[in-house]
RNA sequence: GCGGUCAUCGUCUAUCGGUAAGACAUCGGUUUGUGGUACCGAGAAGCUGGGUUCAACUCCCAGUGACCGCC
């Protein structure tokens, strides 16, 4: 399924056999959240953009559109039109954060957790097992167990037990899916990857010991879980690095939730093969705009950011910059447009401007991470 | 033409005979397993001319302008 072509030190490149087709990593998948990128269209995101695979959410799709109308619309890649690989997020995140941040919100409980609709008031309740059925019914090619992600201020002693509900609920989740492959009769060559998240906050032991138990239980990949930026907004290096250490060589590494460009080139650096952000597809709407400052194909060259800069499109000072927003990109932002009409569109709140801008933003991802692969096949 | 009401940041509205407050807008910043979200910070005002007073944005008079009503 995961084949690794070319290594050097700790980051590699290689490729994904998936059922919908092949995947080379490392790559960057925008979230998808609710089954769409916002204002942009599959097609953009394939032919424009170059985008191998992208995310959506179990717990968004289960509360709308539901399950109902997944399964009448032939799953998830029939019903948004993205036959490229998909990959389902499992909630856990979601539906952990909404109630560490207001426990009237839900209950977690051993064997399940039971949340309210923010929608609708509606009540859910969520098990490991419901969360692996719900990512076969989605038909995705990459799903996700069910895990207890704290925040990252939580006592060690709780996130210990966060990492031990995971370790459990993982366990569950992974026979939930050898269940589901027997019952839907699903070939090997066709089967989903499953990827288990490892969480331990900033310790490295607790790290180890989620990532031990969970190769024992045996997943085609594992995560980096919760927030992987510390208290004061650093990026925590020293366990994201230590974290892919402990994870098999010949697994597929996903850093859930990385980050911004430098983020993920360090990742990369330290073994890191998948990535998810809303980064480009967040700030782009809310006019921050990615600006290469050398050639694409150096990007991997250059760990500390310096290979780019950002700008803010709202400043008045581009009211009359009839320059291209970027020298070095090519998406059809900057083919087509000034910075002074892209700040026209945003000062008038059109929702055009934010979308040329989360397009040229993920032009920019998908060409840093085609920049890291490109240089390590050549070298 | 007559009568009435009013005049305060860009806009809308407070307050007060003794440091003029807020909202929206503007301008910066923040956003990490999706909030077109929320938050943080900044700049910005007493129509004109007289008078009363220690002191006037405030009280009085005139001018100017706006709005409302009536012939």
């Amino acid at each position: 399924m995961f084949e690794i072509i070319s290594k050097n030190l700790n980051s590699r490149v290689g490729v994904i056999k998936l059922k919908n087709g092949e995947v080379k990593t490392p790559f960057f998948m925008p979230d998808a959240t609710r089954g769409f990128v916002r204002s942009i269209d599959n097609s953009i995101l394939e032919k424009e953009i170059g985008l191998e695979a992208i995310l959506i959410n179990t717990y968004h799709m289960f509360l709308n559109p539901g399950m109902e109308i997944i399964k009448q619309a032939g799953g998830a890649h029939k019903f948004m039109n993205w036959s490229r690989p998909l990959l389902s997020d499992s909630g856990g995140y979601q539906v952990f954060s909404l109630i560490h941040k207001n426990p009237k919100l839900g209950k977690i409980t051993e064997n399940e957790v039971i949340f309210k609709s923010p929608l609708d008031g509606s009540k859910h309740i969520l098990t490991p097992e419901i969360a692996i059925q719900i990512q076969f019914d989605l038909g995705v090619d990459m799903m996700v167990c069910l895990d207890d992600p704290p925040p990252n201020d939580y006592p060690k002693e709780k996130i210990a037990s966060a990492v031990e509900r995971t370790i459990r609920w993982a366990d569950r989740c992974k026979k939930e899916y050898e269940k589901q492959l027997q019952e839907r009769k699903i070939s090997p060559e066709n089967r989903p990857l499953i990827f288990g998240v490892i969480q331990g906050g900033e310790y490295l032991d607790l790290r180890k010991h989620c990532a031990d138990e969970l190769v024992k239980i045996g997943f085609d990949g594992y995560g980096f879980g919760a927030r992987h930026i510390d208290a004061q907004g650093n990026f925590m290096e020293e366990v994201v690095r230590e974290t892919a250490g402990f994870i098999p060589e010949n697994a597929l590494r996903f850093a859930l939730g990385v980050g911004t460009p430098e983020d993920i080139v360090k990742c990369y650096n330290f073994g890191w093969d998948m990535f998810d952000c809303v980064i480009p597809t967040r700030e782009g709407r809310h006019g921050r705009l990615f600006i290469r400052s050398v050639e694409t194909q150096n990007f991997a060259s250059l760990q500390d950011g310096k290979f780019y800069k950002t700008i803010n499109i709202n400043n008045g000072k581009y009211k009359n910059d009839f320059s291209r927003v970027d020298e070095n990109c090519d998406c059809m932002l900057c083919k087509n447009h000034t910075r002074a009409y892209l700040h026209h569109l945003f000062a008038s709140k059109e929702m055009l401007g934010m979308r040329l801008a989360a397009i040229h933003n993920l032009k920019f991802y998908a060409d840093l991470l085609r920049g890291l692969r490109n240089d390590k096949l050549s070298s």
